[in-house]
DNA sequence: TTGGTGTATAATGTATACAAAAAGCAACAG
DNA sequence: CTGTTGCTTTTTGTATACATTATACACCAA
């Protein structure tokens, strides 16, 4: 943890909540390390904060998964294998291709008006170089797709799932010789639920995530070889 | 909450995750009632033990969905509404397809042989009066089929989905009517996963799952009905 | 009677204090 | 030189104290 944490006091909220955002993103983006230890007293004062916030943020990271408990020795950011990455993206796949076939029969014209613009925002950032802005791009595009099930459970868990992988969002993003296939994915999508074809829109959604699991799980592969290189 | 909360020392857990136990089970059974409020200074009485384990366990029934906060005024049971049931449902639905196919697909012998066993062991059930018994035989059979995927974070999914209607879980294996069906639809389950056949298997998980829906909508409506008439 | 205001009370939000256990380290014995 | 024992330090687990805010109830005025 070598950046400063840094508190986002913009939002009115008890500090356990900020407490919480703020050290889930700090792990999400990789500021904390898989395997890192969050100590209390420690992340107590860089955060100006006393104990009891740290702790009740602790937990709620604990029952998403984030963190892991050793009893007596307290959290540690968990380990991301491959086998826990390819857990979530099998859950992701059903339950992308749920969401997509569920916006086929709810989704409004309005909403498919947003989602056509969401698409081409989408296009135009892939033909810059700015990943950030792509990632932005792709995100508010699912978060259509989404919302437009009028599935609140299933938008919150999909959001969930999204995050486990945020760290590996910019694989696949930067490599550019894949855009113009995600384009092509996005469209196809947008395609399938624009006539409403359930079918094809499932099986749109499920190829989309397939792709990035390959993008992902080659690095993963990539990270583990490194690192066993480097402590034999 | 009339009856008493009575804690369980049997496992030598930290106390938050005792009184996390204790909490969820006593919501999940509707000991605690919808809407009810959860004071910390009373629950810390009555549980024995100081504010913060129960403050920590109610962190994470927070995440969980079982409580829902509200800022300054503490935490109660969170209500259920049939669209927010209806929500689950459609979650479960998608989810306990795919637990089928990756079933088919992964499945040892030996869980085969658990998983007709456990068929066995609710046709019994079934058979006899007991809604505890037959509900525990449910649990066990969907359990292996769960297990049988291999997918950890699957089965954490499920696993919290399907408590989430625990309350009514009574309500169709009360339908003794109902009981010849559900033994059928276990049975057409065990034979299609039995057979490696995903397709058959998807549909069987799901006819299971809108059934059971059917049920539990029902009853909300007939409390939701009984619940109005009383304070109009 | 009704509406509003003020105070008292009770609950949460946060901080801190204390206890117990684990980890690291040093010293000593073999 | 190595292994083990015991002490010290650090960290978690739990309890409690203090601050702040919301709620309820009573009282007063219109």
């Amino acid at each position: 943890m070598d950046e400063q944490l840094q508190i986002d006091m913009d939002e009115f909220l008890p500090l356990r909540d900020v407490v919480f955002n703020t050290l889930r993103r700090a792990i999400l983006t990789g500021q904390l390390k898989p395997g890192e230890r969050l100590m209390e007293v420690h992340l107590a004062n860089k955060l100006g904060v006393s104990r009891t916030p740290i702790r009740e943020a602790i937990r709620k990271l604990e029952l998403e998964g984030l963190v892991i408990m050793i009893p007596r020795r307290g959290a540690e950011v968990a380990r991301i294998t491959e086998k826990s990455l390819k857990d979530v993206l099998e859950v992701r796949r059903a339950l992308d291709a749920l969401s997509v076939e569920l916006a086929c029969d709810r989704i409004t014209e309005e909403d498919m008006k947003r989602l056509l613009q969401a698409c081409q925002d989408f296009e135009k950032a892939a033909k810059g170089k700015d990943a950030s802005v792509i990632a932005k791009a792709d995100v508010a595009l699912h978060d259509i797709i989404v919302e437009a099930t009028g599935n609140q459970r299933l938008a919150q868990l999909v959001n969930n799932l999204s995050e486990q992988m945020y760290r590996y969002r910019f694989v696949y993003i930067k490599e550019e010789s894949k855009h113009d296939m995600l384009v092509a994915e996005h469209r196809e999508i947008y395609e399938s639920i624009a006539s409403r074809d359930k079918e094809r829109a499932a099986r749109a959604a499920k190829l989309h995530i397939d792709n990035q699991e390959k993008s992902i799980i080659r690095q993963i592969r990539l990270e583990n070889e490194s690192r066993l290189n480097k402590q034999p």
